[in-house]
DNA sequence: AAAGGCTTCCAAAGCGCTTTGGCTTGCCAC
DNA sequence: GTGGCAAGCCAAAGCGCTTTGGAAGCCTTT
C-alpha cells in the first residue's frame, strides 16, 4: 500500500493524506479521522526511503563501535546498546551500527556523513586525545560522546561518569580501612576514562599521604584473565598489596579468582574495590554485593546518550549538552579492615 | 556533491556517470576512468536514500535482538555482532539493530518488512517453538536464524552448533573419567538450544547407564551469579555432584567461585565442563585453558550468518541454507578423574 | 455588491538516484 | 551507396514521499 493508492481510495489528494497523517493543521478533523482509519485498516506504512529522500531526515542514529587493538569488542557495548535501543524504540528512531577496526573509523564517519545515512552519531570509547571529535565537528554532524576527551568540555556534547572523583573516593575508602599498599588495575591508559581514574587514584593516595608504587599499577584490557594474571603476578612479589582497586568488574573477578586459588579471601586477606558498570550478565543478585564498588549503570548511560543525540538532531544549532554523573559507592563483601595482626607484627 | 553536479562537471549525462560508477559495460574504458577519477577527486558519494528509492535495495540487514524476560540483553550479543559487523563492513552492508522486549518483536518485524527498511533479517535466540519463523515466511522477507527452532529444518535458513552432540560428548567425557553424579546447569529451556543440550545430556548419561537426577538439573538465565547460586545449593545437598556440565562459561565461572569459596578445587574435587562461546571478554590466554569445554566461536557464527543473509538477499528464490557446526572439545584444568578414594571407601 | 480573509483542499515540483528506450556515430558487408 | 550492427552516449521517466504555491468555497466586513 502506497500513498497514491491510499489517496485514490479515499478520493483525496496525496497532499491531504500526507498532511493528515503527519499532523498538519490545514486538514479538517473529519478528514483526518477518515484518513487515519483508512491508513490503519490497510496498515499503510510510508516508505522510509522516500520520506528520507524528501525530507532529508533519516530518523536514524549511527554508532561507530571501534574494535580494540586486539580486535576485541568491548563488553560494555551490549548493555549500552540495550539502553540506547530502548530510547530509540520509544522515540521512533533506528540504530545503525558499524563495528570497525580502529584504523577504519575515519572512513566510516565520513561515509555516514556524506551519505547522509544518519541524523547523528554516538562516539564510543574516546581516547585521551581523540581526533574523531575534530573530524565530526568539521563534518558538521551532530554527535554525543560517551565519555570525554581532552578537548575543551564545553565545545561538544558528552555524558560521562565522574571517573576521577569515583577513584578518589574508592582510594580513600581503602586507605581509611587501614590499607597502605594499594594496587591499581586500570584499563588501557590511552583511553580518557582510564587517565582520569589514574589521576583520581593518585590524588586519593596523596590525600592520605601514601606514596604510589608504579610496580603495582597496571594498565590492561579490562577482561577477566588480565585481572587473574596481574594478581598472580603481585602475589609473587616480596611485598604483596593488601588492597586492589580495579577499573572493571571483570578485572575484579579475575583478581578474586587468583586470590582464592592462593587460599586468600577477598575482603579479609586482600580488599578489592572496583568500578561497576552494572553489566546485566554480572548483575549481583545477592543481598550483600560480592564486590565493594563505585557503581554507575552503563545501560542508563546508553539510554540518556540516545535521548541527547535525538534532541540535538531535532534542534540544529542547539548548544552542546554535557552531563557528568556521580557514581554510587556501594559497600560489599570484598573490603575489610587491614589486618592489624600483620601490621603490628611488622611494627 | 551530487550526481548532477558531477555529470555537468564532466560534460556527460547523469546516465553515463551513473553507469560508469556502477560498472555497467556500455561505457568506454576511457570515460569510465575519467569518471572514476573525478568522483574520487570530489569524494562523490551517492545518496543512499535516493539509491534505495530507485533500486528498492537497501543494502541493510536488520537484527532484532530480544530482551529476555528479565529485560536482560544476552552477553552473546556483542561478540555475534562484532563478527557480523565485520562481514557487513567487508561486503558494503549496513546493520540495523532493534533491541526490543519479547512482546514487541512481531510489530518490529512487520515494520521492518512493510517499511522496506532492510533486505533481510537475522533472528536471534530462537525458542523451541518459535512463531517468528512463520511470521517472517509470511512477510516474505529473507531471514537467517542463529540457532534452530522445531520447524522442519529444511524449510528455512539457519546456522547452528550441534548442541546435542556436544553435550553427549561432554557428558560421556565426564562419565568416562569415572563421574557418576553429574549436574546440569542449562540455559532457559524454552530456548531451542537448551532443549537440545538437555537431550544430549540425557543421551550421554543413558549411554553410560547413569540415571539422571532431576534434583541436580537446572535451567536458568546464563549469568555468573546463577552458576554460583546453583552450586552453593548443590553443595548443601547430602550427596553433592562430583561433576557439573554447564551451558555457558559465565555459569561455569559462578560454579568455580562457589567451589573455591567452599575450599574445593575444580578439576580435583569437582569436575566442570562447559560450553564455551569464546566471548572475547573471557578469552582464555593461559597455556592450559581454565575450563574443559566444548568450544564454538559465536563471533565466527555472526560472521557466517551475515554472509548467508547477504547471499539470500542477493539471490531471491535461493534455496534455504543450513549449516551445522561441530563444537571442538578442549580439555582444560577443570576436569579430572573421579576421586578413587571416595569411591572405594563407599564400595 | 465588492473586497478581504479563513478553511480546506489540490496539482505539480522537487528530493537524488537508476533505468528504460532511443539516438548517434562509425564500421563492415553486400 | 545502402543496410545492419555494435559501441557509446543521452533525455526523460520513474521510485514514493513532502512541500510549495495556489485555488475554490464560504463567511465576514465595508
Amino acid at each position: 500500500m502506497k500513498l497514491k493508492e491510499l489517496s485514490e481510495l479515499l478520493g483525496l489528494s496525496q497532499t491531504t493524506v500526507s498532511r493528515a497523517l503527519n499532523g498538519y493543521p490545514e486538514v479538517s478533523e473529519e478528514t483526518r479521522r477518515k484518513v487515519m482509519q483508512a491508513a490503519e485498516a490497510h496498515s499503510y506504512q510510508p516508505s522510509s526511503h522516500a520520506r528520507r529522500l524528501a525530507t532529508g531526515r533519516t530518523h536514524t542514529i549511527g554508532h561507530v563501535v571501534p574494535l580494540s587493538s586486539h580486535e576485541m569488542i568491548n563488553p560494555h557495548f551490549s548493555d549500552f546498546i540495550a539502553g540506547a535501543g530502548e530510547a530509540y524504540a520509544r522515540l521512533g528512531y533506528d540504530m545503525l551500527i558499524s563495528v570497525v577496526p580502529e584504523a577504519d573509523q575515519e572512513r566510516v564517519y565520513r561515509s555516514l556523513a556524506s551519505g547522509r545515512k544518519v541524523d547523528g552519531v554516538i562516539v564510543h570509547g574516546p581516547k585521551a586525545v581523540d581526533p574523531r571529535l575534530e573530524l565530526l565537528k568539521s563534518l558538521d554532524i551532530p554527535f554525543v560522546v560517551h565519555g570525554r576527551s581532552d578537548d575543551p568540555p564545553e565545545s561538544y556534547s558528552w555524558l560521562d561518569v565522574n571517573n576521577k572523583r569515583s577513584f578518589v573516593r574508592a582510594t580513600q575508602f581503602l586507605a581509611d580501612l587501614g590499607h597502605a599498599r594499594i594496587a591499581l588495575l586500570n584499563g588501557l591508559e590511552d583511553m580518557n576514562f582510564a587517565r582520569r581514574r589514574r589521576a583520581g587514584f593518585l590524588e586519593g593516595l596523596a590525600s592520605r599521604n601514601i606514596r604510589p608504587d608504579p610496580e603495582i599499577m597496571f594498565s590492561d584490557e579490562m577482561i577477566e584473565p588480565n585481572g587473574y594474571r596481574r594478581m598472580q603476578q603481585m602475589l609473587a612479589m616480596p611485598q604483596r598489596p593488601d588492597a586492589v582497586l580495579t577499573s572493571s568488574l571483570l578485572l575484579a573477578m579475575g583478581v578474586a579468582r587468583a586470590l582464592q586459588e592462593a587460599g586468600l579471601k577477598p575482603g579479609r586477606d586482600v580488599s578489592i574495590i572496583t568500578h561497576d558498570d552494572r553489566f546485566s550478565f554480572l548483575q549481583d543478585i545477592s543481598a550483600v554485593p560480592m564486590f565493594t564498588a563505585t557503581r554507575s549503570s552503563i545501560r542508563d548511560a546508553g539510554r540518556r546518550c540516545a535521548e541527547m543525540i535525538i534532541d540535538l538532531a531535532n534542534h540544529p544549532g542547539h548548544a552542546p549538552i554535557q552531563e557528568l554523573w556521580e557514581a554510587e559507592l556501594v559497600v560489599g563483601a570484598s573490603t575489610g579492615p587491614a589486618l592489624r595482626l600483620a601490621n603490628t607484627a611488622k611494627a
